[in-house]
DNA sequence: GTGGTCTAGACCACC
DNA sequence: GTGGTCTAGACCACA
């Protein structure tokens, strides 16, 4: 796994977590990687994982059962929408698209793109 | 001015310089602010302000004559849309593309924020 | 160590840890002193050595893990040898031999020290 | 003119007008430019001229009529190279082999380069 | 422990 | 006045 250095580690792993949740690729109720495993996976060190898995435990994402490990909560999903949509709409849409019209990117390349996805 | 605190000061005042190069308020071959100008009136050390121009100044968007100042370079604008427009299209557009569909966010939604800037 | 004062701190320090690494004192994927640590062997302020670590990072000559300090980039030898030969050749010797027939300075006594070093 | 960043300007000034001197371009007993010719010709500001002049007269080696101009000192050359020749000798040149080795730079490449000139 | 950023204040050379 | 460098000391995020 390769990490962007103008964002902190440990909130990109987190990031990468919704995703899979969102994705359904770790679908709700079931156990996610211990936090030693996912830091042997992506080369990390387990205090990191382990400061993501307490950042969405704190957020009410996943839920930690003593002794066996995390899991995802029943409205993970639902949660991760409504705690990032407002914001994404609000404030980093405008942004965005301020910075597309700055550098002459035309709508059509972002549909394309959107598209593809 | 005012900072956002997931992004260093220095570069989101990198960033309006260059906005203020795109819009063409700080015109080729003009004078900008200085440094101690310019960090007073944002509130900000001298040396933070420093370290944007010379980030500026290694990018060759900006250049300096020894005791007056900083000027804008002659294709500043080029310069700067030929450093963000490859790694905006390449990397930030699909990952924005990517966000918005997994918070389930439609084309439409950001196709009325694009034409509202 | 002692720092002349036509030159800046911070670049010949940069110049130093070439060297080490040219005379492979510091090898290639091994770990180089903290900034801190080599502030203080040296005498100097943190942030000034910070700042020539920056400078041979943006070089690619030392790259960064983090929270856990600089290190030697696998090709550094190679590097610094093409960022300085060129200038070196093309615009130091000539200079310099100049300087030496301006002066009437024999080849003979640039050969002697040459071969002394 | 154009001039390396690493040197002071008035000092680079001063190097020019020895070589002048050294070359016998400019010639001993003859009126040099005067401080506002020589500024506009090479695009600096008079100050920085004036500092160079007054460097080479406090060295002895231009003097000034008043009202009339400066002009070269009669043994100019001869105290330029006692000036220059010790610190060259003693100082320069092995750092500048030094630097040579460290780069894999052979003496032939220096010898061609000496008769070139 | 590590690097990274920022502030405050100083001094210098140059224009 | 201008930029450029340096020091001292602080705080933060990360491992």
């Amino acid at each position: 796994m390769e990490f962007k250095k103008n964002q902190t580690i440990y909130m990109q792993i987190a990031d990468f977590i919704c995703e899979n949740i969102l994705t359904e690729k770790w679908s709700s109720a079931n156990k996610i990687p211990s936090v030693r495993e996912l830091a042997s996976k992506i080369e990390v060190n387990p205090n990191t994982v382990m400061r993501s898995y307490s950042y969405l435990q704190d957020e009410g994402i996943i839920y930690n059962k003593r002794g066996i490990g995390f899991f995802v909560s029943d409205d993970a999903s639902k949660m991760i929408k409504e705690l990032q949509r407002q914001t994404f709409i609000e404030s980093e849409i405008p942004d965005f698209a301020k910075r597309m019209k700055l550098l002459d990117i035309s709508l059509n390349i972002f549909e394309k793109a959107f598209k593809a996805v």
